[in-house]
DNA sequence: TGTAATCTCTCTAGTCACTAGAGGTTCAAG
DNA sequence: CTTGAACCTCTAGTGACTAGAGAGATTACA
């Protein structure tokens, strides 16, 4: 099995600069080559972009997702770390759920309470932005999280 | 009323680069300077910079924001833009809410799969990442979205 | 074997919404 | 008048890619 980086691509869903990137920032190992230099793939490589891809689209990090890696090439290491990541991960996702849930209750009051025929003088949805008392629930300031849901 | 870009972003709370930022980008008028250079700031744009920041709270980016504050300017305008910008900023979030609580059950069926007291090599963690067949529900393919819950 | 189409290579720069830092100037309090 | 905080501009960095240029490799078919 000598796969070139395009069906690679094809085979995980992953593109093709992607995959470069990924190996740029160290998730993928340097590939064999061919006689003219492009990048040629096996089984191996196959399975490891599958797993960062499904890590990926559950919202991990390269970063959490390079310790991840890391752990799975070293199979007598005890699993804690890993587990501490995917509890963390969740953690951020329940957050993002919590803090997005207040965002639509209250974006929802704005954009219904606008029947959008009106002059936005008197627009409800402009209304509500430049006057923060008009909130029937407080959202919250700004807070830090990594977490991408693309 | 003579405000510092200090006393701004105490007001605010918007950042200081934050607020040069938001005038680079066009969403603040350049202010009137001091005999020394540095930024005042009247009530106007006090009250603009709220309408920013409590736009931002509300996850809506400074491409809609910028088209907002146009249609501020403008208050004989018809409001039906300010209103498509809530309703879609809405949807994008629903739709948020929605992958999120598919990632949630995802990683909570992970997460909670293993003790952690175990080796890599057998970890629950590890092994359903690596093998998308063990999910019990399937998680979205990257789709594209540009609203940021930070 | 020739050739054309497609793929691949590296490199740089752009995206979004900031954030950090360097190196210098101005302001307000004491 | 001095000190120290706040301000100025500018550049570069973040994460996770994405886009494009310009050149070389591979493959399918005639």
């Amino acid at each position: 099995m000598f796969l070139s980086i395009g069906d690679l691509a094809v085979r995980t869903g992953v593109k093709v600069p992607t995959i470069r990137y990924y190996e740029s920032r160290g998730l993928l190992a340097a590939p064999l080559r061919s006689a003219g230099n492009q990048r040629r793939y096996g089984r191996a490589e196959l399975e490891r972009l599958g797993f960062i891809r499904h890590a990926r689209d559950l919202g991990f990090s390269l970063e959490a997702i390079a310790a991840l890696i890391e752990l799975q090439d070293h199979p007598d290491r005890a699993c804690t770390s890993a587990t501490r990541i995917a509890q963390d991960q969740l953690g951020a996702v329940r957050e993002k759920i919590r803090r997005l849930r207040a965002l639509e209750s209250e974006l929802a009051r704005i954009a219904e309470g606008c029947t959008g025929d009106g002059a936005a003088r008197d627009c409800y949805v402009l209304a509500s932005l430049a006057d923060h008392d008009l909130c029937t629930q407080d959202h919250p300031i700004e807070a830090k999280s990594s977490t991408q849901v693309s």
